[in-house]
DNA sequence: TTGACATAGTTAGGTGGCTAACTATATGCT
DNA sequence: AGCATATAGTTAGCCACCTAACTATGTCAA
């Protein structure tokens, strides 16, 4: 699932910004703005796409996994690797089956062979929800995008992929000198 | 605050997608696979930022509650004003301060003028704090936005500006047709 | 002036994240 | 065969988000 932070409707202006720089003379006040009006973008399309699923009873991450078990040829996986797939703990996603389970979206067995394992499988119930969000998220994806030329598109594409391959410099030890 | 969901570790990629188009005839690839993307690059961004700040006790959205303090220039403000400026609800804002507040890093004192308000200040800690986490955050945001060039972070804003500007396709009544 | 309405903040209860610690089952090495 | 280690899943307890309902205080107009 995508799990963002900071719904920032108040992002800093260039004056604010000059401020803590002179406190703090690291900043470059460009980088920071297109930093910061990155992450908000993201973050409100993706508070947008939850209150469309929100809608439909489909809080959150709980779609995300009816989804992940739908590209499944036999509609079927396990929490490992659903957790895996979707990027949350393991205990996450527990509740999340938690959650699906008492709506009947999906149905868990255990496993034969492996008796740890349980295999979690979309229902017709699962599958039905799913066919009644999945054309207004793709009519609205659509409508979304077609804010971009395809030459647009790709050329966003291709700038955030630059930024993605820098995606680490978060962690504990980036190289911090260039 | 930014708040992001879905870390989508596994995006669908052009097979799986045609797959659902299969189904779902309104499917258009590209744009689908447009938005992903910056969906994840958002939510990994913020999910970097936020470890960042984890090791320095900072969790998430008490963070940008002292910078938000920080701006001021009485280092003040009530819970209301900072729960809109962090497009938050203010029970939450409660929570948050709550939290500051048992680590010393705000105070809190009645208003004078309205029995009802309550006045949150910055403290000596809270700015230490901040003093300590703020040069490595601009340096790595300096360091992640090397990636692109000045001329290409300008196209990346205006790019992201004309998504931004239909942010609202997803809410209750988009006009869809067009 | 008093009663209706609005606003500030908190509390209760729900979701969705996390880590750490636990149980149960496999696996694999000696 | 038996023990160490790894893996699957759950539970407990924390944080951050929400809405709805509540208390206390202000405001304003009849």
């Amino acid at each position: 699932m995508l799990t963002y932070m900071l719904q920032v409707k108040d992002i800093p202006n260039a004056e604010i910004l000059q401020k803590f720089a002179d406190r703090y003379p690291q900043t470059d006040i460009k980088s920071v703005m297109t930093f910061l009006n990155l992450l908000r973008v993201g973050s409100d399309l993706s508070h947008g796409l939850n209150s469309y699923l929100a809608g439909y009873d489909l809080l959150q991450g709980r779609w995300w996994v009816l989804l992940l078990l739908m590209r499944e040829d036999d509609l079927s996986s396990t929490p490992s690797l659903l957790a895996e797939k979707a990027g949350v703990s393991r205990a996450t996603m527990t509740g999340l089956l938690d959650g699906l389970l008492r709506e009947k979206l999906i149905s868990r067995v255990h496993g034969r062979r492996d008796r740890r394992q349980i295999l979690i499988r979309l229902t017709a119930k699962g599958q039905a929800k799913l066919d009644e969000v999945m054309p207004g998220y793709y009519q609205r994806v659509n409508l979304l995008m077609q804010a971009l030329t395809e030459t647009e598109a790709l050329n966003l594409m291709s700038l955030l992929e630059k930024i993605y391959q820098r995606r680490h410099v978060f962690e504990d030890d980036p190289i911090l000198n260039k």
